[in-house]
DNA sequence: TAGTGCTTGTGAACACAATCACAAAGTCAT
DNA sequence: ATGACTTTGTGATTGTGTTCACAAGCACTA
């Protein structure tokens, strides 16, 4: 919207937008604070600085990949995660083949250089190795201080409580169709 | 726990397992049966079979993949579809270069082919195309009489309210790791 | 057969989230 | 300045899902 030169729109168009009731837009915005004006609506610059706030996404991040198989190539040519401020500034494989081959400007690295993560500021990772790898992985990123894993392998990982893991498993999501058809 | 042999489990071991309490497991089965034993716990054999049921996963289904790019190719490559009893059974692409390059025992086909899902007896399908093809091959997808769709591109699709679909944004995952990271 | 030890299944109590209805607060035309 | 019209923010209400506590049922032993 703010892309489409609008500057402030109702709980109702945003309720239409994502298929939910107008109370509910409202009611969810007031309990982080009073965003919009009465007889008017929100203001969209404000609005989306304020929810980037409240979901910690007001700032750029850096985010490891591991794994550079079919699945970790694929992300790594992807080039949405700007949209929420993310930069995959770093790739680790423990393919000899793969170590080196640079894609998006980012080399592959070895995997034994996973250490070297908390010094260059990278506190996420993507998990795109085998399942049998995926725990040993997940241990050495934790070590290397990273704070946040996007899992892709479908094995639950055991990590420290602090440490925020959302596993994607593609097959289970593909799985919740059926329900769905007669 | 089948294929370790085990013949029977109690909700507190499937409870641990999952991380969450007993009596949620229980009363969430109570809600479909009784599929337990008092005193015994639940016969592992016949508790899946029943879940499997419930969750109209106890037939084997074919599956059609639309776009065999980065993403695509990574989805052709995956065995893990398997599992849920998932079988893709053919692919689409509107890129010559692609058509007739064969994976897994599958020869992409000329999206034109796309109309042809129908008497195939395929009834979902997985569109990984540019976000901007994503709503035109929804539209075909849903004319070729599939009834469920799992939508990598990250765009709200429009389709009929019979039609089910799925849409996972990886970058969207992504970005609610930041929150839970201090 | 009676007793002991487990484990399920579920009504009742509770907690949380969605919905409603309306006062408060703004805009705009006159 | 006033009145008609919008749209927000929120206490009250309703609805839904989670948690609790325990009776009912089964296995095993003697
Ligand atoms: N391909 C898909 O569409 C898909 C879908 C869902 C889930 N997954 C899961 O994602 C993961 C990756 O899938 P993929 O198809 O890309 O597999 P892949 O075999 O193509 O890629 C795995 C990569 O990890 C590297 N690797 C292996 N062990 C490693 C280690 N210890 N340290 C560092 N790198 C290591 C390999 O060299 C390879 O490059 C798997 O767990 C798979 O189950 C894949
Ligand atoms: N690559 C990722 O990791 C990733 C992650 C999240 C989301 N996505 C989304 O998944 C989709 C695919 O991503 P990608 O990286 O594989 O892109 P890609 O460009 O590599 O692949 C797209 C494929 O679709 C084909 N195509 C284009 N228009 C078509 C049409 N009208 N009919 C049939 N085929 C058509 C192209 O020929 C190409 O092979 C995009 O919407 C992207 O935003 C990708």
């Amino acid at each position: 919207m703010s892309r489409q030169g609008l500057s402030s729109v109702s709980s109702s168009k945003l309720a239409d937008f994502v298929s939910v009731n107008p109370w509910q837009i409202r009611k969810d915005f007031s309990y982080f604070g009073d965003f919009g004006t009465r007889g008017v609506g929100y203001d969209i610059e404000n609005l989306a600085k304020q929810i980037k706030k409240i979901l910690k996404l007001d700032t750029t991040r850096k985010t490891a990949l591991v794994g550079v198989g079919n699945l970790g190539s694929a992300i790594m040519a992807y080039t949405g995660f700007g949209t929420y401020g993310f930069q995959i500034t770093a790739a680790f494989d423990n393919d000899p083949a793969k170590i080196g081959r640079k894609m998006n400007d980012v080399a592959v690295e070895n995997i034994s250089m996973l250490d070297t993560l908390g010094k260059r500021q990278v506190d996420m990772a993507i998990i795109a190795v085998p399942e049998q790898a995926a725990q040993d992985v997940a241990d050495a990123l934790v070590r290397a201080g990273v704070k946040g894993i996007l899992n892709f392998s479908p094995r639950r990982i055991v990590v420290p409580k602090k440490i925020k893991v959302i596993t994607i498993d593609i097959a289970t999501d593909l799985a919740r169709l059926p329900y769905y058809i007669p």
